[in-house]
DNA sequence: TGAACATTTGAACAATCATTCAAATCATAT
DNA sequence: ATATGATTTGAATGATTGTTCAAATGTTCA
């Protein structure tokens, strides 16, 4: 009978949709709780990763650009962080999933 | 000086990716909301999404095999609905972090 | 300025993935 | 059994995307 959804506006779950998809890669993934205690250099992340360079600034980039890192430049060194408690929230509400089943 | 990351075991990480893959589709998540608040069919979803039940019906596979949804047929109709509210909190957090910015 | 280190960039390749289309199930009722 | 409606399935296509590699940029120090 009833076939209208209430649905939330298109936009904003288009924005919804990209910040799982940033979410959604296990290198970046990996990164994300490579920064979730201290801020590090990119060098630093991939040595720990055992990942070249580039490809970890590569993600960076893209971390960066939806808002979930931010950096700070010192000398030669970036070092990168996580931008918000938001991150920690998201993390945490997505490993809660997992554990439970 | 410190270059090791505390990290969560590699299989949590990855299967934490593979959840936020799963949430990171405008269509899943158009999807996951028009079953936020009560349960449907797969012709009523695919009418207020303005898709083919085929393109809908691979989608809620996808979103049952990873338990964000589950099912139950009635007749000839097979009805959809959200598995727990791991989903109503992710979808939530994921709000929270958008809006703030 | 020039060398050395840290990071970024761009193109190319391979792999992944959502949608389409047609055909196949599944359930109900005649 | 057969017809109809509801849903699923599989292959094919087009688009997106993560990594690699080489080259470029940025920073410090001699």
């Amino acid at each position: 009978m009833k076939n209208k959804c209430v649905l939330p506006d298109e936009n904003e779950m288009a924005d919804l949709a990209e910040l799982f998809k940033v979410f959604g890669d296990s290198t970046r993934i990996r990164i994300l709780f490579c920064l979730y205690d201290e801020e590090r250099s990119v060098s630093d992340i991939a040595e720990a990763l055992s990942m070249t360079t580039s490809a970890v600034s590569h993600q960076l980039k893209i971390l960066k650009t939806n808002k979930l890192i931010d950096s700070r430049r010192d000398g030669k060194q970036i070092f990168y962080f996580l931008a918000d408690e938001h991150v920690h929230s998201i993390l945490g509400v997505g490993r809660d999933h997992i554990e439970e089943k």
